[in-house]
DNA sequence: TTGAAAGCGCTAACAC
DNA sequence: GTGTTAGCGCTTTCAA
């Protein structure tokens, strides 16, 4: 059970180097001080040895303690952002091991004015890290400046905007995950039209994260289905009614094959107008692996759910810093597409 | 930057119950030797001041070191079993931090000897843990009864046999990717037969451990396509001319639509074969991300593979043993589905 | 510019 | 039974 070590610590490298731990620890570190030769002596030794630090004796010694926030819309459980929010906790256990604190902070999304005050509240208490959902691209672009500024590094999830001073982003590829989407929907399937059923509020110019998907789906609607007609239709989500009167009315003129997709997480409240309707044969895709949406996939009232796994996602994006401020590792990739879940009937209940 | 640290450590313990650190660390990992009464202020004090180890300084301090090994298949680059052994490379990286050692055995999957060679490697020098795929029942369950007689855990990856005293298990769901397999290739397809396609080998008897898989498949043809016709064609793999004689036969009598399908890693040959004959419309589905599945999907040979992340699987499988064996912790779950990915030419490149 | 030494939180051997 | 103590590999003063 017990095997043995054969692990080169820092004693033997400055032993092998005729210097002492503190001088062989300040070239490690770049901490100057260290004469040309000295330091010249210690990096062959550690060439020669092929010495590792042990990272857990050093952050043990090292009682340095880093701080991450992560700024992310409001939710509520089972909602999209609450699967982010997990994601965050999780890495957030294994970061305070590494003494590393990770904070959520949360902006109301359809507000501006709540998404300002909070940036304003990270950037009064600067932390070592930022992770950030954008919502808002002025404000969010704004932000990060600051952020840049202070050289507080930040990363994107979710979506990302066109600065380029960000550490790493990880989230969906948004574009394709709309062509897939179309595909997914009207491949070998001549469809009349299809309802693209939208949130009223997005009407109002507020950013719209899943824009850059929504241009994806048209272009391969344009691409390979130019008969299918495309309906808008904006609801107030909040609204049973509205949803019953305006699905309602968009679905009096049709006779043919329909189907129906949402490019936000909420494509249970169409599943549920259609369980409400009795309607059959309608083809109903939509994203994100929320319970309301697994379920609807369940009893038949959605067919397919593009997801992704936000949580870790999130998890990753944490990761990303606490391996830059502990152990000062760049950044692998910079950009980290997460990878498309085509869900289904058949495979929903192995999804986590 | 730095934060503080809240953080209470063994001496605090010590001091609040009146113990030292000695006796508050004979509690904590049950070295007996301990009065009940010191033992319940300590337990007490716990719970109160909400103690947790310092799981690295632990390690740090107790030297122990540990060793898992993997028993998979030979590979060689690129093909199924290279991914599970990139997993458990992965894993060994961050294992070595913590004083263990992985090391991966192979054997030959064709040759019952050789794994029965390889077992006794094993048991003749017993490690603290070991993963295993299982290709030979009879033989692996011998093997398994060994370990557990040992007291040595051991986990499974890919399939799993039928005894119950396996530490955790990590693959996919077999039958259900069958199932979900027939649903991608026939689901809104009236196909006039389907050309399951088979290694030449499989007949004679070796367990075969996409039996499962196949059986789901059947399942799903029977209660949904009773009319399409399932032909099997058994190929000798390493021999072009004998795979594209006997396609052309298989090919030969069918008009109408047809399918392929192959239950292993290997529907890469079939892509071959159909991108040969430029045949047009026929079906192809097959099973894992290898690089020369996803080229085949790409160049539209194959229109969808079920994938799973058998990298993952296995450095989960590792990771599962590393946490019970550091730090006791009991497996989280003992059957660890994955899930099945759908790929298709619009979401295969953002697959890792 | 460098070495010595204390100490991070914990383990384990040893003494009482 | 229990306290004491010497490290584990590294960081970080503090002197020299």
């Amino acid at each position: 059970m017990v095997g043995k070590d054969n692990r080169v610590t820092i004693n033997d490298v400055a032993k092998m180097a005729g210097v002492s731990k503190g001088t062989v620890d300040r070239v490690l570190h770049d901490r100057g001080e260290v004469s040309p030769k000295s330091r010249e002596k210690v990096l062959k030794v550690i060439e020669e040895l092929g010495y590792k630090p042990n990272f857990y004796a050093s952050i043990l010694a090292s009682q340095k303690k880093h701080r991450i926030v992560c700024v992310i819309p409001e939710y509520v459980s089972g909602d999209f952002w609450s699967l982010t929010a997990r994601g965050v906790e999780e890495s957030a256990e294994t970061s305070s091991r590494f003494g590393v604190t990770v904070e959520v902070v949360t902006y109301d999304q359809y507000d501006v004015e709540s998404f300002r005050h909070v940036c304003n509240r990270v950037l009064a208490d600067l932390p070592s890290g930022v992770v950030v959902a954008p919502m808002f691209r002025v404000e969010t672009l704004n932000f990060v400046k600051k952020l840049d500024a202070s050289g507080v590094p930040y990363v994107y999830i979710d979506s990302k905007l066109e600065d380029d001073s960000y550490f790493a982003y990880f989230g969906m590829p948004m574009f394709q995950s709309g062509y897939l989407c179309a595909d997914i929907m009207a491949d070998g399937r001549s469809l009349e039209k299809i309802l693209v059923v939208r949130i009223e509020r997005d009407k109002m110019g507020y950013s719209d994260p899943t824009v850059a998907r929504r241009t994806g789906f048209m272009e391969y609607m344009a691409a390979h289905c130019p008969d299918t007609q495309i309906v808008n239709v904006f609801i107030d989500p909040k609204s049973p009614e509205d949803i019953r009167r305006k699905l309602d009315e968009a679905f009096a003129g049709a006779s043919g094959n329909i189907g129906v997709v949402m490019f936000n997480s909420r494509i249970h409240i169409v599943a549920e107008y259609i369980r409400e309707r009795r309607f059959q044969g309608v083809r109903v895709v939509g994203f994100d692996a929320l319970e309301k949406n697994l379920d609807a996939i369940r009893s038949g009232h959605v067919h397919v759910l593009i997801a992704q796994h936000s949580d870790r996602q999130a998890a990753a994006a944490v990761n990303a810093l606490v391996d830059n401020l502990i152990h000062g590792e760049p950044v692998h990739k910079k950009d980290n597409y997460t990878q498309m879940d085509i869900l289904n009937r058949f495979n929903c209940d192995y999804y986590m």
